[in-house]
DNA sequence: AGAAAACCTGACCCTCTGGTCAACTTAATT
DNA sequence: AATTAAGTTGACCAGAGGGTCAGGTTTTCT
């Protein structure tokens, strides 16, 4: 690769990344390569698509934050207190960043580095999950499918009212943890056993408006 | 009004109605006429605004359906049941009709009629989550806000979901309202006040996903 | 330096959306 | 039936976004 080209690409991974993560992986290509300063011809040479480009520059860092929060959780003693860390500290991270949002989510099934990412963080909840309802703590109902719909429901909510009202998701997420735990318990929620593959058609269009 | 004039009107209405209440008050107008079959410009001709058109089609009929409910919620004596019984209904027609759901949130501030159906509402829930506060059924930091973000994360789920995950909110709505009762509070949410233009705001650009 | 390969650019194509309007068609009126 | 007012149409404008590629520029290699 050309020593220009190497710098592009750089210059094109540093804007990729802000506005990844400012606004979310669907920001327009175009507006990455205006920001990097160079012809959005070049991204399309040097990435090709937005997989790829998303591939470089979010999968790691996300990777990285959402494993930080599993081992944290797995970290603490109390099997409740470390599921429900688990789930406030990533509706944080959604809400912080939308690109990990959408990672989570399990958006962009096109990038593939990012979809196995995303397939560890499913078993850290699995375990979290699992170590929480062993313990008594956690109602039984609550399956993982349900704590992944949870997660996209925040998702959506956060980026929708993040900016006016920065504590809606948080209010919303301490609510439903009140109603996750064992004693809580009363209704009982439909049935559902929907396969990896439902949860995974249900989440691909999260926030196709239309 | 000429004949055909009419005519075509009530051809776009009924079009409208039927996308709208399939998808949403933001399909494109051009889809509406389509299927009208009726040139677009017909349609501008007629209504001018979308907002008019949705006024015309969806305002009262959506005003019914919400009324509906919230009567048969504060018609239920014990003050608990009822308002249960209109989140999970509030949900339920949200899930059913894109249009309910984008009126329960607040969207398209420009069509009048709706607007004032919308506050109607929301006086409505007022009284039946008043009342189940003041019953001691519900959590007494559950605030007027919080439903409305509630329905709102409610609605973008369902409409992301719905089709591969049918029962997704309706299970995230059962656990939700556990967490609402007195007795299941635990945590306790980060303050807030939200002026009701805050939460207008808030609202208004739900599910623009960028 | 000169040639060859690599690379960059921006004009161009596409689709989809909102929206306008001149020219044509049709209903109503006399 | 002729006139006129009302109404309809579809081409057209603009802007956003995805994506391609011929042709001009740079780097690199000999």
């Amino acid at each position: 690769m050309r020593a220009d080209a190497q710098r592009n690409a750089e210059k094109l991974r540093a804007a990729a990344a802000e506005l990844f993560h400012e606004r979310g992986l669907q920001v327009p290509l175009k507006e990455i390569a205006r920001r990097a300063g160079v012809s959005h011809g070049t991204l399309y040479n040097l990435f090709g698509t937005r997989e790829a480009l998303i591939d470089e520059v979010v999968t790691d860092h996300a990777a990285r934050r959402l494993e930080e929060v599993a081992q944290q959780a797995l970290s603490i003693e109390d099997a409740w207190a470390g599921f429900a860390h688990y789930v406030e500290k990533i509706c944080e991270l959604q809400a912080t960043d939308p690109a990990v949002a959408d990672v989570v989510s399990g958006r962009y099934p096109g990038a593939e580095r990012l979809m196995t990412a995303c397939d560890r963080t499913r078993d850290a909840a699995q375990r979290i999950l699992g170590r929480a309802r062993e313990a008594g703590a956690l109602r039984p109902d609550f399956t993982d499918a349900d704590l992944v719909f949870a997660f996209a429901a925040n998702a959506l909510l956060a980026r929708s009212t993040g900016e006016a009202a920065p504590n809606a998701w948080r209010r919303q997420a301490a609510f439903l943890l009140d109603g996750l735990r064992t004693e809580a318990a009363r209704a009982q929620p439909p049935a559902t056993q929907p396969t990896e593959q439902q949860v995974h058609d249900a989440l691909k269009d999260l926030g196709d408006t239309t």
